[in-house]
DNA sequence: AAGTCTTGTCATCTC
DNA sequence: CAGAGATGACAAGAC
């Protein structure tokens, strides 16, 4: 039998120390103090152990009933399932449990009961195998509902069976609903970036939470009936049902066709997949949502957070830094190499250096330490007594407000004034690249904000920052530049995808238009052979009316003499044809 | 090795 | 008119 080990709910001293270190890596993130605090953890734990109590009790009957149910089973070889012991005989567990095949499919059954697991060993488990999940696996067993389980309750492939296994109805759903409940929590928390790292327990339910976060509103009505395995499937089929084209159509519609109808055109013909791209909760305006997708925050894995410079590391810099500086887009100019001016000669007596971007490409190509170079380059900045005073080597309160600052800014940054990069592997990489070439440049002139700040930072922001420190010619034409790289980098972005949304755009107009065409063609037809038939119908009751005229003896009127017409006022006159074309004449 | 794609950057235009 | 964003063109790097 399985035995639960409490204790091990219980986490450690040791656990609990890293758990508030990793407390407070988070803070910074903005996570609230009550998320991570101590006492609250173990009130969650207590409350955690009861109910694993509770589920304890309910595994152990289930189990009971399993054995119950099984000793009632006979594997079929050919299928693997289990079916109805046809034989009477062998309607014993024992003998059940003898039959070789069987014995195979319920080793881990066996095994389960000799060796007990822990709760925590079986969310270890869970959350190892179900971001795994084969194809075979994956394929929903809980479709042959006459499989009853053959392992222990909380073997994680074997949990979706229990939701929808009609022998074993009620507590395991119970149990599912928990551990769904306690996911979508962390899912949450995940979400919200509050990452609550600080419950052993919620480490597996973390690796959970990797492939379960993306299903939003998707999953909300599903997520409490339909077991991960279909929420997964449900996650890698979303992409495909929503695709980029779809997406980039719906967003684009209004903007391309204002006039037009092609909002219209698309209820028309592809309300279906309107309703597929709403269901998806995708932007349906152009413009302002067109970043949207893109910008969804990722506190955690911001790589330009990575590389944030911090003001305390200017002194730091290594000359391993240097050697690693991937950019050499540009030549060296001997003019302004370190090596032919001297040390202790400024490059301008007051300071102002005036270099821009464009020089400096041309001094970091240097072969040597880019520091070094730099402070040959502008040896005031490097001057700790000099009349250009680096910033961090400024007064010790000075020094401190810049400290206490950073921490206040880079948090607004993640909350909204970052707008992270593309996120293809190669393309952060390239991006890193670019990042550190700038970062490198502003190490070297000492300045005091990150390139994040520089770039992301609205303009009063930016103003207001700058304007709190004295930086030199030189900082600020680096400043200047490093903003202007990166408002224009994330404009250039935009622009392409603004081209793309509009080619998918065109296309998709295209279509619709083709679509009217044929359309109209089509009415077109329609209406000429409705009039064809409404002429005929008006000859045919012309012919009836002039049949049932007679003259004063009685007579009918031929046709090719008289004709009927009608006036403006409606009045119907019989008109002799001859007379008609007499007047004609005159 | 050549071709293509992606991305960053600059110059210029537009608002 | 200054400044921010948009965009065409080009270069560099990856594939």
């Amino acid at each position: 039998m399985m035995e639960i080990e409490l204790p091990k709910m219980q986490p450690s001293q040791q656990d609990m120390d890293l758990i508030d270190i990793l407390w407070r890596q988070d803070i910074d993130l903005g996570a609230g103090r009550e998320v991570f605090d101590f006492s609250y953890r173990q009130k969650e734990v207590q409350l955690q152990r009861q109910r694993e109590q509770e589920e304890e009790k309910r595994q152990q009957s289930l189990r009971e009933q399993e054995k119950a149910l099984l000793a009632q089973l006979q594997l079929d070889e050919e299928t693997g399932e289990f079916v109805p012991r046809s034989i009477p005989t062998n309607n014993t567990l024992t003998q059940a449990n003898t039959a070789p095949a069987e014995i195979t499919q319920n080793v881990a059954f066996t095994e389960e009961e000799g060796d007990a697991m822990s709760f925590d060993e079986c969310m270890q488990l869970l959350a190892e195998t179900f971001p795994l999940v084969e194809p075979a696996e994956s394929a929903p067993p809980c479709l042959d509902v006459s499989v009853p389980p053959t392992t222990d309750l909380m073997m994680p492939g074997e949990i979706p069976m229990f939701t929808q296994n009609p022998l074993m109805p009620g507590p395991m759903d119970q149990t599912w609903m928990d551990l769904q409940h306690c996911l979508n929590i962390q899912e949450t928390l995940d979400m919200s970036g509050y990452v609550n790292t600080a419950q052993p327990a919620n480490v597996p339910e973390s690796n959970y939470s990797q492939y379960l976060p993306k299903l939003g509103d998707v999953t909300t009505g599903t997520a409490e009936v339909c077991p991960p395995e279909y929420i997964n499937t449900y996650d890698g089929a979303f992409p495909n049902m929503v695709s980029p084209n779809l997406n980039q159509m719906s967003l684009k519609t209004p903007d391309i066709n204002k006039s037009f109808v092609a909002d219209e055109f698309c209820d028309m013909f592809y309300p279906d997949m309107e309703a597929k791209v709403n269901s998806a909760s995708l932007p349906c305006e152009g413009g302002n949502t067109d970043g949207q997708l893109d910008e969804l925050p990722d506190p955690l894995l911001k790589p330009m957070d990575l590389h944030s410079l911090s003001p305390g590391d200017f002194s730091t810099g290594k000359p391993e830094d240097m050697a690693e500086f991937p950019d050499s887009d540009s030549g060296l100019s001997l003019d302004a190499s370190p090596k032919t001016s001297s040390p202790g000669k400024s490059l301008n007596g007051d300071g102002s250096f005036g270099f821009s971007d464009s020089d400096m490409d041309e001094m970091e190509s240097g072969p040597g330490s880019m520091e070094s170079d730099y402070a040959e380059m502008f040896p005031l900045l490097f001057q700790s007594d000099g009349p250009q005073q680096s910033l961090s080597e400024k007064s010790p309160t000075e020094t401190q407000e810049m400290n206490a600052k950073q921490p206040k800014m880079e948090p607004a940054e993640a909350s909204g004034y970052s707008k992270p990069p593309f996120t293809k592997d190669k393309q952060k990489k390239r991006s890193e690249a670019r990042l550190t070439r700038d970062e490198e440049r502003a190490r070297a002139l000492q300045i005091p904000f990150t390139v994040d700040m520089i770039t992301n930072l609205p303009v009063d922001d930016f103003n207001e920052m700058m304007s709190k420190h004295q930086l030199n010619e030189a900082q600020l034409a680096l400043v200047r530049d490093i903003r202007r790289r990166g408002k224009n980098k994330v404009a250039a972005q935009n622009c392409r995808k603004r081209k793309m949304e509009n080619i998918v755009g065109l296309e998709y107009e295209l279509d619709s238009l083709k679509e009217e065409k044929d359309r109209l063609m089509k009415e077109k037809s329609d209406n000429s052979s409705s009039l064809r038939k409404m002429k005929q119908q008006l000859n045919s009751l012309y012919l009836e009316v002039f049949s049932m005229l007679r003259d004063e003896q009685g007579k009918p009127y031929s046709p090719n003499d008289y004709s009927l017409q009608q006036t403006s006022d409606g009045s119907v006159f019989l008109v002799p044809r001859i007379k008609k074309t007499l007047i004609k004449s005159n």
